[in-house]
RNA sequence: GUGGCUAUGGUGAAGCGGUUAACACAAACGACUGUGACUCGUUCAUACGUGGGUUCGAAUCCCACUAGCCACCCCA
């Protein structure tokens, strides 16, 4: 019996790998652009950072940990996001000595125990983004900007950028105990979930999927009208500079967000497109995290991106590379010669095919036709003794006779 | 953790108690003796997720298990 991969654990081949290729390509040549620079973090981590950071109440640390005992007997856990790390290496280095503003970008698997479905998965890609040490609102925009940016260089442009803000640490109290006060008045109009949580997290009736919720929570108090005047124009300054640079947004006043050291600005990218799994990406500022966690009091805001979705909105995208050149060869010394000049080539930088097996020249036209390649060329013994032989345009169908060396032929195929 | 749905070859699938288990695509080789894409031919599941049962007979009915998908919870 042949042994398969766990659940939710997925192999990305060739054929689809180049789509992944192309989206981290992407995202570093356009994070780069705003002097971004790429953080490498271990998988493993101890249990009590995403504890500390995340929030031990939340649905992450209470049931969706890989979390084991190791055998120097530390509580560890594959992380299941990639902020708690990245602000943990920047205490742990005192990056802050260095800039204060850090710009970091990471990408790489997260893990999250939880059942699979459309665009979920128990391991699982992100891509994500951090900025320290800056509390002005023209970071939020520029961050948000970036985001949206990106999407645009991989031509989605469907996503809607939604934002909010959930207050600081003085407001969002405030805000609680009203929201409470008003989802008391109807709580038997709540849905059983939204019941259970009352008390662990009552923003989460406000998006409900549940229509009884929906209806029952429409005169709810917004926590927009209670933000504090230092968060309102927190609030006001990021739109203003959204709207300066052109990035499109919606204000969406009923998100939420499941990790709890998020503050004052919170942002998803949704789509229609994914199933019940709207976001694309989400983040948001986590002015109190980094103290938090033992580092010097500095704000930060980030994102994630989450590549298994991105990469089912670009599903019909072909992404297929093509090779410059197959050379087809008939006869043993012909094929000594393509195998020569097939490496020559590839030194000069063209992407080559040849065939390994001798088979007939028929086959071989098959297959320069199904790798796609861009041209093709013909050796045999004639070939040989003139030095020269037919490169055939594959597109176009047309032939003409190049030296055989790979000076000539790169010429014609790069050219 | 809780629901619902589905399991036939590399893929998409026909099949509805007795068929050599269709068909299409993909793949390999050939018809064109040195030239792909079109056309044509040949080959390609002793096998229908696994294990039990019902029956003279099961891919087809029943049960269990397993897996996958979708949804809930939650989230990227």
């Amino acid at each position: 019996m042949a042994i398969n991969g766990i659940k939710g654990f997925n192999d990305i081949l060739p054929g689809d790998v180049e789509k992944w290729q192309h989206i981290e390509a992407t995202a570093r040549r356009v994070f780069e652009l705003y002097g971004f620079s790429e953080i490498r973090t271990p998988i493993l981590e101890k249990t009590e950072l995403f504890c500390r950071s995340i929030g031990d109440a939340t649905d992450i640390v209470e049931k969706e940990m890989y979390s084991f005992v190791d055998k120097g007997e530390n509580k560890v856990t594959m992380r299941p996001e990639g902020t708690a790390a990245v602000m943990r290496a920047f205490i742990e280095h005192k990056m802050q000595a260095l800039d204060p503003v850090a710009r970091l970008y990471y990408m790489g698997p997260m893990f999250r125990y939880e059942r699979p479905q459309k665009g979920r998965y128990r391991q699982f890609h992100q891509i994500g983004a951090e900025v320290t040490g800056v509390s002005a609102p023209t970071v939020d925009a520029q961050v948000l900007t970036m985001l949206t940016h990106f999407f645009a260089e991989l031509g989605l442009d469907e996503p809607s950028l939604q934002i909010n803000s959930l207050g600081c640490p003085k407001c969002r109290p405030v805000y609680r105990e009203a929201l409470k006060s008003f989802l008391l008045s109807k709580i038997e109009l709540l849905c059983e979930d939204c019941n259970r949580r009352y008390e662990t997290n009552p923003l989460r009736a406000l998006d409900c999927k549940s229509p009884g919720c929906q209806e029952a929570t429409k005169g709810a108090p917004a926590m927009l009208e209670y933000l504090c005047p230092e968060c309102a124009e927190h609030f006001e300054a990021t739109k203003k500079y959204l709207e300066l640079v052109g990035t499109t947004y919606q204000i969406n006043e009923r998100m939420v967000r499941g990790l709890d050291y998020y503050t004052r600005t919170t942002f998803e990218l949704v789509t229609g497109l994914l199933g019940s799994q709207s976001a694309v990406a989400a983040g948001g500022r986590y002015d109190g995290l980094i103290s938090d966690l033992g580092g010097p009091a500095l704000p930060g805001i980030g994102f994630a991106i989450g590549v298994e979705r991105v990469a089912l909105l670009l599903a019909e995208k072909d992404f297929s590379r093509r090779p410059d050149l197959f050379i087809a060869a008939l006869g043993d010394e012909a094929h000594a010669e393509a195998f020569k000049i097939m490496s020559a080539l590839q030194r000069l930088g063209a992407a080559v095919e040849i065939d390994y097996e001798g088979k007939s020249l028929k086959s071989q036209m098959r297959r320069a036709d199904k790798f796609k390649s861009r041209f093709t060329l013909i050796i045999g013994g004639d070939e040989l003794a003139r030095g020269t032989a037919p490169l055939k345009d594959m597109d176009g169908g047309t032939q003409s006779d190049v030296a055989l060396n790979a000076d000539a032929i790169v010429k014609v195929i790069k050219g």
